[in-house]
RNA sequence: GGGCGAUUAGCUCAGUUGGCUAGAGCACUGCCCUUACAAGGCAGGGGUCGGCGGUUCGAGUCCGUCAUCGCCCACCA
């Protein structure tokens, strides 16, 4: 066979050239005959597609697919299906903001719509239909984008198995499990208070929830006791007064025992309210005793369900106050409402601090404090609590038992770390209520549900009309339910379509069922069903990993996959040491442009699974640098000879001392795969390869430049080592790998074996001996350093002090070790090691 | 306020079940254009393993505690 090595191999190039190649020859396509023993499936992550690309997804990525090469190489059918998280309220933002337009849901459709060229402001009102195509072609474009960067980066990913979480299959998909869910009554609607976005106008789940610490004041309020005293409270939020139900202080506070089951008058508003006791009442807050609101706080949910108070909502969807006056109020009441009717909360609380002074109900001046307020995660105002109706599935937050099988499931989950599966245990344990799924957008999976309009006009939100299967995935804005006609929509003894959307994790929690074709192609799922690894990062523990879980849980009754592998955090690099002023916020392709993709690909790599590293260049550019060495040092290895000579050369103890290492190498490096440590498999491999060039390689040179047995043996060692160190990189850097072995092998090494340790076998020497060899060379070169002489330079003597054992050692490699020493004999003697060294110049 | 993780050389990080003078790369210093590699090679200097206590013959490693950083969670009165 014929070897066609470059003179200068470089780096450039090989991504595009291999790349190609890969995709012409299907080296990843799955192979679906096999079976489900055969197969390591992956459950991969739907990457968010608004915007560009971060450090941090590359990282989690390149991790995952050393995984599957290693899984692949190891014998494995790998399933490595990419998706793409394009649906909900990212994508909405980005269109809004990148078209300048936001959905106005009453305009009529413009088929002839063509986006502004330039955002206008304020945004151009659309209709809902318009909105959703604008959101159709922005994620094309940018999931063009994403996949460009994930094949530079050499994901072995099958890209004939992709999906996007808006595309109609995952829609089917979403919308059946939900009916599932109904069917069982694992899914249900309910009328409830729920924490709502004002800007977004929609509810939100608690797993989309943080906090953010935010400047507020204690308003010290008097309401007034029956004997017209004052009784105060102390509350951030004024503005709720009118929306007061009861008072609340603890049961064992000796303030208030006398006041509970009595009432006091609400100022300005007048309005009788009832004392209370409650555990969760904190003494030590405020003055003890707190206003309960309908709704000022999750808390207050909770008092008002516990202790069955009345509701006096005023705040509106779009976190108004009523513009009519409520009902409660009369008198002086209906006569103050008037001047906060429209307003939002924080005028209403200026309004209200202002009329506090004039009534002489606020005493002394606010308190400033800062205190944690609840935002929806991607929210700018905080949130309010709204009753609407809502579609919910159980999680276990209100059911102790069920609670109990999600924290069993965790249990029984793999994960690496392992201290990752503490996370998902408190927040289940954490959990307050059920899973909220129902928003009121309009780029998502549609409910798929009608419900009964009344002879009286109402909706009977009790009695679902559900599609047929057939008819999914199904808009029940524009489709008409069987049995009915679109004339009767609205109409009393007609029906409405359910307006609201499903939460994107409705949907990504079953990115399982979605690739596997759990809908459509049974076979295909019982292939790769239960999968065997979910890769993730840390933070969606709460989110993705869980809601897959519970999904599987109520559909298929199993984990959804053996191993969760949960990445590290990525941590800023701009805080230490990029310059924000210079404005280079570094791009994966920028770096993958400067360094290679494969030096990207180490960086990832380096990072220890789960844990935090650092961006950190310095460690791309010695991927980079490990990447040519590779080229280089196959150059050699492969440079004496077109023959391929097997393992029966073999003779020479330095080699076969050599080759016994390796051995132990590829022992260690597939026990670290084994165990999902990609990293510590990538040090072990490093570690001896640059051994194997800095020692093996120069102590062998000259013995392979000569002719004879003795040069074979060489030869084929070098050939031997080389194939099976290209095999333990390849999962790391795939093309570089593939470059070297086309150079003499026949196919992608991606779909070779991986190195065993029987491929040496019985050629297999003393270990030690190359070690002792390299401690002398070592000591040698340190002797022609310090006397600041060429490495050529001669050896006049070389006596070596050591033990019985390695002087018998080194006799075995002495010729090897002579030459590259450039010494002509050595002198033995026994006792403590030491090496001592004249040259030829020491005499003159 | 609670939980998890981290803290090892100037920087980025390794250190398996506690065990011989604590490792790597970058940076730094010196030498070498040696026919695989000068966007390289060889060699060298550099660390009270965050602090304090404890267990042990022996602690970077185990226990307690404190500090700092990161992430997650927490009932906004």
């Amino acid at each position: 066979m014929s070897r066609n090595i470059p003179e200068k191999p470089a780096l450039e190039g090989l991504e595009a050239k291999w790349g190609a190649y890969w995709e012409e020859a299907g080296t990843y396509r799955f192979d679906r005959t096999r079976t489900r023993a055969e197969i390591f499936s992956i459950d991969t992550p739907p990457p968010t597609v608004s915007g560009s690309l971060h450090m941090g997804s590359v990282f989690g990525y390149v991790q995952t697919d050393a995984h599957a090469r290693y899984r692949r190489m190891a014998g494995k059918e790998v399933f490595y299906p990419m998706g793409w998280d394009d649906n909900g309220l990212p994508t909405e933002r980005r269109v809004q903001n990148y078209y300048g337009v936001k959905c106005d849901p009453s305009l009529p459709y413009d088929p002839d719509f063509t986006p502004p060229t330039e955002p206008p402001s304020p945004h151009l009102p659309i209709s809902r239909r318009n909105f959703v195509e604008l959101c159709h072609i922005l994620t094309a474009e940018d999931e063009q984008v994403f996949e460009n960067i994930w094949r530079s980066l050499g994901l072995s990913v099958d890209w004939t198995q992709t999906y996007a979480t808006i595309d109609p299959h995952s829609q089917r998909t979403s919308q059946q499990a939900f009916l599932n869910n109904l069917i069982r009554g694992e899914a249900y609607s309910q009328e409830a208070p729920v924490l709502w976005d004002i800007d977004f106008q929609t509810a939100v789940a608690q797993a989309e929830l943080e906090d953010r610490e935010r400047p507020a004041a204690y308003h010290k309020v008097a309401f007034a006791r029956p004997d017209g005293s004052p009784l105060y409270i102390e509350s951030t939020r004024p503005e709720l007064i009118i929306s007061c139900v009861a008072l609340v202080a603890h049961p064992d506070d000796e303030r208030y025992q006398d006041l509970f089951g009595k009432t006091v008058t609400s100022p300005l508003f007048g309005v009788e309210l009832p004392i209370r006791s409650h555990h969760l009442a904190d003494p030590e807050k405020g003055t003890g005793i707190a206003m309960v609101c309908t709704f000022g706080d999750t808390t207050d949910v909770t008092w008002w369900r516990e202790l069955d108070l009345p509701m006096r909502a005023v705040i509106q969807r779009d976190g108004r106050f009523l513009q009519t006056t409520p009902g409660w109020l009369e008198g002086k009441g209906a006569e103050t409402y008037p001047q906060i009717a429209g307003l939002y909360p924080n005028q209403v609380q200026r309004k209200m601090i202002e009329l506090l002074k004039e009534s002489g109900d606020l005493e002394g001046e606010p308190r400033p404090i800062t205190h944690p307020v609840k935002f929806y995660e991607q929210g700018d105002r905080p949130l309010e609590i709204v009753t609407s109706r809502q579609w919910f599935i159980r999680n276990g937050g209100r059911d102790d038992a069920l609670r109990k099988e999600f924290l069993e499931r965790g249990e029984a989950l793999r994960w690496v770390p392992d201290f990752m599966g503490v996370r998902y245990r408190h927040w289940v344990e954490g959990l307050t209520g059920d899973w909220l799924i129902s928003r009121q957008r309009f780029f998502g999976v549609a409910i798929p549900l009608w419900y009964p309009v009344l002879e009286d006009g109402s909706t009977d939100h009790e009695n679902p009309i559900v599609p047929l299967d057939e008819q999914l995935p199904v808009d029940p804005s524009s489709h008409v339910p069987d049995g009915y006609e679109e004339s009767q929509r609205g109409r009393p003894g007609g029906f409405v379509g359910d307006p609201d959307i499903m939460d994107t994790w409705a949907t990504s929690s079953l990115t399982p069922q979605i690739a596997g074709h759990w809908i459509d192609d049974s076979d295909l799922w019982t292939r790769v069903f239960p999968m065997d690894i979910r890769p993730q990062g840390p933070e969606i523990i709460r989110t993705w990993l869980f809601s897959t879980t519970v999904r599987s849980h109520f559909e298929h009754g199993v984990l959804p996959w053996r191993t969760a592998t949960i990445n590290g955090w990525i941590l800023d690099p701009d805080r230490k040491k990029m310059s924000k002023s210079k404005g280079n916020v570094v791009t994966p392709e920028d770096l993958m442009t400067e360094h290679s993709p494969e030096a990207v690909r180490y960086w990832a790599c380096n990072g220890r699974p789960g844990t935090d590293t650092a961006l950190d260049e310095g460690v791309i550019k010695i991927g980079r640098r490990l990447a040519i060495k590779i080229l280089n040092a196959a150059r050699f290895a492969l440079g004496f000879t077109e023959e391929d000579l097997d393992r029966s050369h073999i003779s020479e103890a330095l080699d076969t001392s050599m080759l016994a290492g390796l051995a132990g190498v590829v022992a260690q490096a597939t026990e670290a795969f084994e165990d999902y440590d990609y990293a510590r498999a990538l040090e072990i491999t490093e570690r001896s390869f640059w051994e194997w060039t800095d020692d093996y390689l120069e102590l062998v040179k000259t013995r392979a430049y000569e002719d004879g047995p003795e040069a074979s043996s060489a030869h084929a060692s070098l050939q031997l080592a080389l194939g099976i160190y290209l095999r333990l990189f390849a999962p790391f850097l795939p093309f570089v790998t593939e470059e070297v072995w086309s150079w003499w092998r026949e196919g992608s090494i991606h779909r070779n074996p991986w190195p065993k340790g029987s491929e040496i076998g019985d050629v297999a020497g003393q270990p030690e001996v190359i070690d002792v060899a390299s401690r002398v060379l070592t000591a040698v070169r340190r002797a022609k350093s310090d006397a600041r002489v060429s490495m050529k330079v001669d050896v006049s003597r070389l006596e070596i002090t050591a033990d019985t054992l390695t002087i018998e050692r080194l006799r075995r490699a002495e010729s090897d070790l002579l030459a590259a020493a450039r010494a002509i004999g050595i002198q033995y003697r026994e006792g403590p090691f030491e090496v001592t060294v004249e040259l030829a110049t020491d005499t003159g």
